[in-house]
DNA sequence: GTCTATAATCAGATAGAC
DNA sequence: GTCTATCTGATTATAGAC
């Protein structure tokens, strides 16, 4: 006699995912507030209400939390970009994915690792999820910064590894930290700030008026108020 | 009767500093190499060759030790902004500062801190090495930032702070990380693309012949490689 | 001041009851 | 699967001989 129906384990396998979703929210925020080294495992549990020890029988070490949530937010990123209108230009899907990033450093979704040494690459590597996320992001990113290259809207002259490692760099930027930490600014405006300084540069552009015809793609966006 | 004549007094001070450099020297490619929480006070003490309770006799915590290296780089820059020549331009004064911190970087001269928490933030404000050396440097950067601004080299729509922060987080930026590790280009190469990217941005500039030139980004021709 | 040896602490990971 | 309680190892920091 089967005493156990299928709706109840379907209810536990929930219960499961659920409590396995609020270990990567909390995974998540610790990570973007004190990095990795700092995270301990003994603050997740306690930010879940959870008991340590049922946190390992979930992830078998820290730093897999550490690549399941790099997995999740790359995941998050794919989906980002697979929505983006199609008809939208190469350049303004990178400028609005680094948008989306920033948005979510912004708000403390974003998990910064240290990109230096230990384990954690070990880890990152050895975890399907995070690998094949990165792949797809990478190539999705590389495919739009040729077609904007090969447009002339992004400079032809970078080699597109170097935009891709910089538009990631730009995800982990610490200058929204300064920004934010200044207190003169508003998310807005950072977002505006680093946008420009990302694509813009430092230097001021070219005055638009040599002659008659303004140039498209090069009017600097105005400071909000 | 003095036994010590002043002479021998002299060379233990000389000896003293000098191993005192030595430590200096050390943490700052460990902090280069591993960063500060994965540097280890007993690697310090080994690479040096001496005790671990000696270096505590020389730096109260590990955090004075990284306090101590950010001042001796900060004297450093201090140093060489210095001995740039007056009469360069401010934009060109500030591209030369950013290719030093960036040539320390490449050489593993250049400690990196994690900017995140830690007591690490109150041994630095602490630190009146590290204070006034951040305070001079910023000071010096800020005025030729006004001054490039003022003409017209510099986008004077760009905060000075903002670009003051941004300047900062270059000299920390793991881009360069990505594209050493990447093999595919050499130091002088990786100097180039940072800087470009940093005072040029991602964006194609604008053509010197924009009159007849046909609209960037408005023709949609999505061939994937 | 430098050393050897050791204290004190903290965090990652596990054992075993339920 | 979850819990309490514990182990294990690493790391900062110090005590005391020389």
């Amino acid at each position: 006699m089967r005493t156990i129906p299928a709706v109840k384990v379907s209810f536990k396998a929930q219960a499961l995912q659920a409590r396995e979703d609020a270990i990567m929210h909390a995974v998540n925020h610790l990570l973007a507030d004190k990095g990795f080294d700092c995270m301990t495992v003994d603050e997740v549990a306690a930010q879940v209400g959870i008991a340590k020890a049922s946190v390992y029988k979930h992830f078998p070490s820290k730093e897999d939390l550490a690549a399941a949530a790099m997995a999740q937010i790359l995941r998050r990123a794919q989906a980002y970009m697979e929505a983006l209108p199609v008809n939208l230009p190469a350049l303004e899907k990178l400028r609005s994915v680094v948008r989306w990033a920033i948005e979510r450093k912004l708000s403390g979704e974003m998990p910064s690792l240290p990109g230096q040494n230990c384990r954690l690459r070990a880890a990152l590597v050895a975890n399907p999820g995070y690998m094949n996320g990165l792949l797809a992001v990478s190539e999705q990113l590389g495919q739009w910064i040729a077609i904007a290259q090969a447009q002339g809207s992004l400079n032809p002259q970078l080699p597109a590894t170097a935009v891709l490692f910089t538009l990631y760099a730009r995800a982990c930027d610490p200058v929204l930290e300064f920004l934010k930490a200044g207190g003169n600014y508003s998310d807005a405006e950072i977002m505006d700030l680093v946008l420009s300084t990302c694509f813009d540069g430092l230097n001021a552009r070219a005055e638009p008026a040599p002659c008659s015809a303004p140039a498209p793609g090069s009017s600097p966006s105005p400071s909000p108020g």
